[in-house]
DNA sequence: TTGACATGCAACCAAATGGTTGCATATTAG
DNA sequence: CTAATATGCAACCATTTGGTTGCATGTCAA
């Protein structure tokens, strides 16, 4: 779940995930073409999304296909953002009443 | 939005919003005690915090109680998480077409 | 077979990150 | 008032991060 975190904190890496988003099973070289920087950058942005399984690869032939698995995403926003999405509206009742107390 | 990722990108400071989840209100020398670090590293990861918005300060005389905004956090299952959980379930389908002509 | 193409590996570098220590300031309790 | 308490600020440091360049390897096409 860290690695998860870790690998979406970067907008190069977002910006990885949604191009897989939009056309899963690209190659190395495809998802270079809309990047701003070296092949090599991008190989270790792809193995960092790879570490934290938001991507898989399939070897084809000399090139690399690379899968969007959303199913990490999912877990996060099931185990960890449902947790505070829950305790929202509580929280605003409470902020409410704080603030109510505060301010006399 | 960036801010936001960055900020959940720590373990510690997942650790202080959980901690603020539990208990909202607290003092930094509250939410130092379970900390193992200094005083100041809890304050620069509080104040990352802050800049994402995900928490909220108020101050109480020689004290800062420090409150939880979970409104963030809800932004970004919204906008961009619900966007690869839509897409979750013609992804695996996708993957088992694929696989299914891959391995004939 | 050979050259072009797709990817892999490693060394290197600047900047950001996460932590520390030391001291300053402000508020409250006695 | 004064001392203890709560927080703020700044300099400093080691490690990680995000990027580069250079070269190696593997595969396809002519």
């Amino acid at each position: 779940m860290d690695a998860v975190f870790r690998a979406l904190a970067d907008p190069t890496r977002r910006q990885l995930l949604d191009s897989l988003h939009a056309r899963t099973g690209q190659t190395l070289n495809a998802l270079c073409e809309h990047m701003d920087m070296t092949r090599q950058a991008v190989t270790k942005h792809l193995a960092i999304l790879e570490e934290a399984n938001l991507v898989t690869t399939m070897r084809r032939g000399r090139e690399k296909e690379h899968y969007l698995n959303p199913v990490p995403i999912n877990e996060i926003a099931e185990r960890w953002i449902g947790k505070f999405e829950r305790h929202r509206l509580s929280a605003l009742s409470n902020l409410k009443q704080r603030l109510e107390r505060e301010e006399p």
